[in-house]
RNA sequence: GGCCCCGUCGUCCAGCGGCCUAGGACGCCGGCCUUUCAAGCCGGUAACGCGGGUUCGAAUCCCGUCGGGGCUACCA
């Protein structure tokens, strides 16, 4: 049978990196066997699902490199893949679960119910629901005025065993999960019922979801086997958490995708970096293409124990990525759109063809694209700033002032205007005046650069050209005190 | 509180009864290289929560304990 694996976000919020674990898991799994790999929208909070939430979560998705085969946008032979559309579909599956006895109507007020859990509470006793309308008989219900929810009747006593594909033999008393709504008052569907109904409709085998709904899966499998269908196969994987080791959430930091991606980060390395949070491809391996991940990738290899999402080891990982796994030209093709958002408007060619000569040692030396613009800040924008600390540092040392006149002297007898005789040119002069090469280099970086910080100097001249070298030193010379 | 899950370096993973005086990666520390900063290279730091058992032998199996986390809605 062809595995069928599905992601459902909800799009009540933007892309969570736990949704994209999640998402990415179940695409390796998909590819890795054959299988079909289905985006759905569980968009059954009409209240706070928007439109642009499920549009940002796609492009996430997409820009993840996580393509679906089935599901919103693309389509496929189920039609309908947002839950909001489907809605007469889970009052028939509601109905038919009442007509058979493994549902009721349930006409308990919410302040009934919120009176009772406190007193439940208060005794002692679990907080769920009583189940007090589940013995009103069809008829009875039927005749009684007012709204009403419907409630999965949990078959009593019972017990609720399965085996998670990476956690093994699980199992929960019935005793414990209470009666739990599947249609509101209104009419729609709860997750739990929605969700199910759809895993069957759509012949989903597999179910690899957080851990977090492993508490709610035995109300899944009862459901199912209500409605008379096949059971697929869960795997709970591991939850992400934040450094304080709970739940990955807004306070340890970013956890949008979307975020992620605008400061910079490569989608390949943040694959390649969720990929290995609860998973790993091999001992020696930390690097590897999604290629390789799809051809060893299982479900069942996945660890059961939670991941501390580290956002330094993804940077860390990013920088490997810019470095060795982009040619000089993706790389500049890529840094592009972040070097104009920080130049605040879009860069003419020629001045980015000007950067390009020092795009290669740039490359070497940023973790994230949206450091290439102020790297680059010396060549792009027409004037600099000193870096305060780089001028305290380096431009009150004794003897700058000569180095800078000589520099510019020097400098200004440079014919060829390239890295080697520039080079040569200020060799020379500090081996003349006797000095460092930290000593006649620093204050020549500062003065071009703003920065005590930069790449390679002689590389940064010939790229800065030499009349505008030359006002640099100069302008910078003036400001001396 | 109840139910469920989890427990190897600070962090992510390897380990699935002997190959482990526990391996790799990030981080951190030191060194080399060097025009700054990176990168690179070399070296170092650091863990099987605890207690019982099973076994000739346990990080690996079992039990207990402690600790952490999740769930406990007419959210998903």
């Amino acid at each position: 049978m062809t595995p069928r694996l599905r992601v459902a976000p909800s799009p009540t919020g933007l892309l969570h990196v736990g949704t994209a674990r999640a998402a990415l898991f179940n695409w390796l799994y998909a590819r890795r066997h054959g299988g079909v790999f289905i985006v759905r929208v569980d968009d059954t909070d009409r209240r706070r699902s928007t439109s642009e939430f499920e549009e940002k979560i796609l492009e996430g998705l997409r820009w993840l490199g996580l393509d679906w085969d089935e599901g919103v946008e693309v389509g496929g032979p189920h039609g309908e893949y947002r839950q909001s559309g489907r809605f007469e579909r889970y009052r028939e599956v509601g109905a038919q679960l009442v007509a058979k006895g493994a549902a009721y109507r349930c006409y308990c007020s919410p302040e009934e119910l919120a009176q009772r859990r406190k007193e439940a509470q208060r005794a002692g006793r679990p907080p769920g629901y009583d189940g007090r309308c589940r013995s009103l008989d069809v008829p009875e219900a039927e005749s009684v005025e007012g709204s009403y929810v419907v409630r999965f009747a949990m078959p009593r006593p019972g017990v609720t065993v399965f085996t998670d594909m990476v956690r093994g033999e699980v199992r929960f008393d019935h005793q414990v999960i209470d009666d739990f709504v599947i249609l509101r008052s209104d009419g729609s569907p709860t997750y739990h019922l929605a969700s199910t109904v759809d895993d069957v409709d759509y012949g989903i085998t597999h179910v690899a979801r957080g851990e977090d709904i492993l508490p709610s899966t035995p109300r899944h499998i009862q459901l199912t086997r209500a409605m008379s269908a096949p059971e697929p196969v869960y795997a709970h994987l591991p939850l992400l958490h934040g450094q304080d080791g709970r739940k990955l959430s807004k306070r340890h930091g970013a956890t949008d995708v979307g975020e992620y991606r605008q400061v910079g980060f490569l989608p390949e390395a943040l694959f390649n970096y969720l990929s290995l949070l609860g998973w790993s491809i091999g001992p020696e391996a930390t690097i590897f293409s999604p290629h390789q991940a799809v051809e060893a990738f299982d479900l069942a290899d996945v660890s059961s124990s939670p991941a501390v999402f580290d956002p330094v080891k993804l940077e860390w990982m990013n920088g490997e990525y810019i470095r060795n796994h982009l040619s000089i030209s993706e790389f500049a093709e890529r840094a592009r759109p972040y070097a104009e958002e920080f130049v605040g408007a879009p860069l003419a060619d020629e001045v980015w063809q000007q950067a390009a000569a020092v795009l290669p040692l740039v490359q070497e030396r940023v973790k994230l694209l949206s450091e290439v613009g102020p790297q680059l800040a010396f060549l792009l924008l027409e004037e600099i700033e000193y870096h305060p600390k780089s001028w305290r540092k380096v431009m009150r040392a004794q003897g700058v002032d000569g180095v800078l006149s000589q520099a510019i002297s020097d400098l200004s007898k440079v014919a060829d205007w390239r890295t080697e005789p520039i080079e040569q040119a200020l060799r020379g002069l500090i081996a003349e005046m006797g000095i460092s090469a930290r000593k006649g280099f620093q204050p020549v970086r500062v003065a071009v650069t703003g920065s005590s910080i930069s790449p390679p100097l002689f590389e940064s001249l010939a790229a800065m050209g030499r009349e505008a070298t030359l006002k640099r030193l100069r302008d910078a010379r003036s400001k001396l005190t």
